[in-house]
DNA sequence: CGAGCGATTGAACGCTCTCAAAGTGAGTGG
DNA sequence: CCACTCACTTTGAGAGCGTTCAATCGCTCG
């Protein structure tokens, strides 16, 4: 199955046995969905709000890629922008200290807002703190703590959980990268 | 670019700017390498060992793929299998502790010589405790001290520091997945 | 008003990191 | 053949960042 997110926000995760979690994407309108090759993608995926998706069987896929050679050109291409992504998200996960990982968060979606052109007003964060926690490789504490930080620092405003204002996108870019 | 690892050892990663290190990947014989769409993947490689490459530029690429249109069903196959590795490292690196990682690179490591073929013998580790570390977000020393630990308790021998043969393959496998 | 859930904050613990020293092996030159 | 160097690895001790455990806060809903 392929497709596209037409409204809402969806989370794809992977899991060990005992229940530990990662979230490994947060999918917004817009986001490619979907493995376009036979073999399952062995992630699991949950909608955070309604969603509303446009989605082709693998029969029909198969189908269009004949009649439109260029389709499977631009799903090369996708899989290998996600490709890059998750290998950024690696950098992150391995490397980087909890204050860098919301920083490097807070811009990804601010940047995924701007393409969807989504600019005004504060960013809305659909997931609560556990799922950014598992996004982050972090427990929901330390997640807490970090917004409390940055708040604190005059970097961003927090309106309410679920809506955070950027107020300087340069410093948090900063940290972001560990240059600051 | 495009190709494959004919013989030889590469790996890429991902830097932050003050040179924090995250492998992505280790590249074997027969490993796929490059990317065929246009945009530059960034990321960086650099050969473990002296390295022979098969590899086609960008414009003989896009020929092959106008001759042979299953190229491209192949190379989008390999880019969704990358992608799914690439997440199931995001689940080490977020989730698992050091003994669980160095367990998980080990039989990654297993599986992939047995792919090749190379069954016989211990495992070969073309990288140093360095890479090791950088490959799963974690310190040369603390990979060192879950080597001596996997020794300790049996799961493995270690011949020199490049040399390791699997001992209990199930119980290590156990430890990979969280439920030893 | 009280229950319940998510978020925040505090305190103490622990896994991994940092800093330091010693061990090991390959390569070089006397 | 041995001493020396140098890079890599191992091991030890202590520190720190993030986790764990626990309490409180704030909001929504009945």
């Amino acid at each position: 199955m392929v497709g596209t997110v037409v409204r809402g926000t969806i989370k794809t995760y992977k899991l060990l046995a005992d229940g530990r979690q990662q979230i490994v994407g947060f999918l917004f309108p817009g986001d490619f969905v979907g493995s376009p090759t036979q073999d399952t993608h062995h992630v699991f995926a949950e909608a955070l709000t309604p969603v509303e998706l446009c989605v082709f069987p693998f029969s029909t896929v198969q189908r269009l890629i004949r009649e439109m050679p260029s389709l499977e050109h631009r799903l090369l291409a996708i899989a290998h922008e996600d490709l890059d992504l998750a290998q950024d998200w690696m950098l992150l996960l391995g490397r980087k200290t909890a204050q860098e990982r919301l920083a490097t968060f807070l811009l990804l979606l601010v940047n995924k807002a701007s393409i969807r052109g989504v600019v005004g007003g504060p960013l809305e964060l659909p997931m609560n703190r556990g799922e950014i926690a598992d996004y982050l490789g972090l427990t929901i504490e330390t997640v807490s703590r970090q917004f409390s930080k940055l708040k604190k620092a005059g970097l961003i405003r927090i309106d309410d959980s679920h809506a955070v204002a950027i107020i300087h996108l340069d410093r948090l870019a900063e940290i972001a990268e560990g240059t600051a």
